[in-house]
Order: structure tokens, then sequence, then C-alpha cells
RNA sequence: GGUCCCAUCGUCUAGCGGUCUAGGACGCCGGCCUCUCACGCCGGAAACCGGAGUUCGAGUCUCCGUGGGACCA
């Protein structure tokens, strides 16, 4: 597939062997930002050689997360378990070309060699017995690259700088196992090169393999490609992020009810700036986003941060859009809700105090569902006896009101703290309790406009029963 | 153990030799607003890992140390 020299080409090369972690998530995101802030193309290729660990499931929940996150790709997905062709011609290539050949040598007597030399504080590196024999393929034998002995390889990493490793510290990897089937550093190389990747971005963790991989490039008579190694995402441990770090993956913080918008924001951030700005839109992400910005060192996640940032992002989302996605978390809960005006409305009380959709939800419960709950310090605090008298003068005053708008209502209230005497926190917050159970919720005048007559005067009444009683 | 990388407030970061008595954001603390909680607004505490050098001048360059991390095994 011919390519434009000039065009960026970047990849997302991840394991299907489980779910698409946020490290991994902050990755694919710059190569594709950076494939669309350049006019490129972004690939995506599944890395399923290791059979035991590659599961179906995997790869769905990969496609599921990329596609929420919003992340398309021009090309593929490719598989890597069905490119064994390919790799075995390249491997002949190599064979052919002298740069690469077969060794016999048994793993028993490697296993020993390497005892030996870690005995010795050597490094433990291949002797190269075989490396001069010409032999030819047998039943056994692996592939061993053959890696120069001397001379340095130079890696100008885009946000390293340039990083010199001795060849000498390298040795004669193998690239095809006994049973023919290629290993890691070599499957890369040739995907990347015959899917025209020009420029490599990807955790740091991927430095020591650099080397090899530029080696082979070179045996295979090509230049290798341009790279940038990001630094890591730490837990708050300082540990690199994982499973450990409970849940870590894209699809987890779905469901707690980020949007997807917010966490790229977040991803993105950690590790690259623009300066002092930290909100960001997506089209401003691919407009803005550059290599070289991104920082050297590891960040650590910040889950404070990353709420503050999606409670931003709600709330420059268009209402109705916000209400649409907070069905399903209103239903997980159980509350019957349909999208309309009253959750809209709803929806805008809910704003300045939640930072999740999963939060909205909850805080949202006494909109929808039928009877609430009293909390006991809500009942402790403002449940006392005297607070019956007002509750029932308001409940007539409501009774008797044809509008329900905020207006009206603050009218009404104005005419209960006449004839009791009463401040406006005295009776709001006994109102407060009845209508929606707790101590804390938006402004009265919104909750009762929202819930409406008929539930209003319900709960009222519910709750001067419940004080006569008590 | 070997090789490699990194090092500014608690965290993410700005800073690309002088404009740094180091800026922003999250978080934290205090105040204002107020029917509660938030939101918003105002203010505050909070950092250049240590040591040598280079330079008229170093957060910014070099080296060493220390501390983290990665990879290989």
């Amino acid at each position: 597939m011919p390519q434009q020299a000039d065009t960026v080409v970047t990849r997302f090369p991840p394991s299907p062997t489980g779910a698409l972690h946020l490290g991994g998530a902050r990755t694919a995101l710059f190569n594709w930002l950076y494939a669309r802030h350049t006019g490129g193309r972004f690939v995506l290729r599944i890395e399923d050689t290791d059979t035991a660990r590659s599961t179906r499931e995997s790869v769905d929940v990969i496609f599921d997360a990329l596609r929420w996150l919003g992340i398309d790709w021009d090309d593929g997905p490719y598989f890597q378990s069905q490119r064994m062709d390919i790799y075995r011609t390249y491997i002949e290539k190599l064979l052919d070309s002298g740069n690469a050949y077969y060794c016999t040598c048994s793993s028993e007597r490697l296993e020993i060699m390497r005892k030996e030399a870690m005995a010795r504080g050597g490094k433990p590196k291949y002797d190269g017995t075989c490396r001069d024999l010409g032999l030819s393929a047998a039943e056994g034998a692996v592939v061993r690259f053959r890696a120069p002995l001397t001379g340095a390889t130079v890696l100008r990493d885009v946000v390293k700088g340039s990083i010199a490793f001795q060849n000498a510290e390298l040795d004669d990897f193998i690239i095809a196992r006994s049973d023919g089937s290629p290993t890691y550093n070599f499957c890369v190389v040739v995907d990347d090169l015959t899917m025209g990747i020009n420029t490599i971005i990807r955790g740091d963790d991927h430095v020591m393999n650099t080397p090899k991989q530029m080696l082979l490039y070179r045996a295979l008579g090509f230049d290798p490609p341009t790279y940038a190694h990001v630094p890591m995402v730490l837990g708050e441990d300082r540990a690199r992020l994982s499973k450990r770090h409970g849940a870590r993956s894209v699809t987890a913080y779905r469901e707690m009810g980020f949007l997807p918008e917010a966490l790229i924001n977040y991803l993105v951030r950690l590790g690259w700036s623009h300066g002092d700005q930290e909100f960001f839109t997506v089209e401003e992400l691919i407009e803005k986003f550059s290599l070289e910005h991104i920082g050297k060192s590891a960040g650590i996640f910040d889950p404070e941060k990353l709420l503050a940032l999606n409670q931003e992002h709600m709330r420059l989302k268009p209402v109705p859009a916000l209400a649409e996605m907070l069905v399903p978390f209103l239903r997980e809960k159980g509350m019957a809700a349909d999208a309309g005006e009253t959750l809209e409305r709803a929806v805008e009380t809910l704003l300045p105090r939640t930072k999740t959709l999963e939060e909205m939800a909850e805080a949202g419960r006494f909109y929808f569902e039928e009877t609430v709950q009293y909390e006991e310090k809500a009942v402790k605090k403002f449940f006392k006896p005297n607070a019956a008298e007002p509750l029932r003068i308001l409940r007539e005053k409501l009774e008797g009101l044809e509008a329900f708008d905020e207006a009206s209502l603050e009218a009404a209230f104005q005419e209960v703290m006449g004839e009791t005497g009463l401040k406006l926190g005295k009776i709001a917050q006994p109102v407060r309790v009845a209508l929606t159970g707790k101590t804390a919720s938006p402004g009265i005048f919104e909750v009762v406009s929202i819930i409406g007559k008929k539930k209003v005067l319900q709960r009222l009444d519910a709750a001067i029963e419940f004080l006569q009683q008590s």
C-alpha cells in the first residue's frame, strides 16, 4: 500500500488479554490524535500471537472501549495471528541475506551458559556457537538474528532525545522459535514495515526493545521509523498502573458515569501540555496535540482531577444530551425515568452538585422514585415537633396554587413566612426533608416545582403524618 | 545484578540562561454569596532532590550522588 512520503501513519497494537486499561487508552489517544492532527492515518492491529492469553472477548471489549472514546481507525484491525505467512516470508529474507541463521544449541546448554555468566557477574547472552556454522533448517532449530558485535545503535527519540545502545550489549536474539513461530520484536517490525507505519508512539517500557527493532529494520533494508516513547502512567502507589489498582479499565470508567471527552481530556493532559490550558474539547486536542510537548517523566493517575474535569465536561454538554445519557444510570438503579422536559430540568439542578452521571442518578432519586426514605440525621435535625405546623400551612397554600413555577412557589413560601414569622431556612429545611428525605438538595423552589404538585402534596401529607406519630 | 530512562507545590504541569521574590490546574485551608448542599467569586498555605562545576548570571547547561521507574534475566 503506497504512502505519501510525508503522511504520518501511526498505530495502536493492543494485546487482547484483558480490558483496555487507562495506560493503553492514553497510548491509543496519542497515536490517534497525532494522526488526526497531521491529517495522517491511524492503524489498529491486534497482537494476539499469545494464544494462551488472547481472547475474543478481550478483542470485543477493546473495540467497544475505543468506539466509546470516539477513537476510529483508518486501517485494520489486523490480527497478527492471521499474518504468519508474512512473518515466515520475512524470516526467509533475513536467512537468505545472511542476517539470520539457524541455531541448534539445546536449551539445556544455553541455560547452563546463562547461569555461569550470571555467576561470573556477566550478562547472559548467546555465545554465538552457531553463528557461523551455516546450519540449515533442522528439527528443533531456532532462527537467530545476526546482530552486530560492535558499534552502537542510536535511537533519536522525539520525546527522550538521543539514546545510544552499545551493540555489544545485545546478542543474537531469536526471531523464530523451534516451532517456527516468530517472536515479538520481529513481528512488530514486520507489521510496522508492511503496514507503512512511520511514527511509533508507545509506552517507554518499550525503549529497550527499540535497538533490536531498529537493527531488524536495517537488516531488512529499511530505515527505522520515528519513535516517540511516552512515559508510563503510575498508580497512587507510584507503581505502574495495572489490575492491582482496581477498576482501571476504560469500560469501568464508563460504568462509573464518566464522559468519554473528560477521560480523554484527563488522559492526554497526563503527560502532555499546552501551556497552562487544562480543559480541552476533543476538537481542540486534535488541533493542538503535538509530540514536542510530551513530558519525560512518569505521571501518577489522579482520580480527583479526573472527577473535576468530568464535572466541567458535563456542564459543557447540552442538557438534553446529558439527560439522555443519564437514563441508563437511572434505570440501573431501578428508577423509571424517561427523557423529557422534567428529566432535563432535574438534570440542570443536579449539574452543579454532581461529578459523574452515576452520582447524578443517585442524587436525583427523590425526583424519580415514588416515595422518599427519610435519612435518620435529617429526621433528627429538622423533623422537630414544631415542624408540622409550617408544613401544614404550606400544604394548604400549595394546594390552592394554580401555577407551580418557581416564582409562584417563592411567593407562597413568603406567605408562610409572614404567617408563621419563621425565616425561610426554618421552613425550607423541613420541606426539603419531606420531599427529598435529605438535608441537602437543589434549591427548594426548584425541587418543589420539578417534583410537581401532586407528589409534593402527597409527600407533605406523609411528612405531617410522620411527625404526628413521632 | 546488567542496561536504559526520569527528577519543579501532595498530584498533573508551565518554565526551552537573566522577565522566577517560580505561573496555572486538581486537592487542601479561610472568607463571601446563601433556604441546605453544591456552583460561583475572593484570598491563603504549598515545589525547583543533594553536591560540585560552567557562566557576569542556573529551575533552565555538565558531572557525581541520592531517589524513583522500565527492560532483560
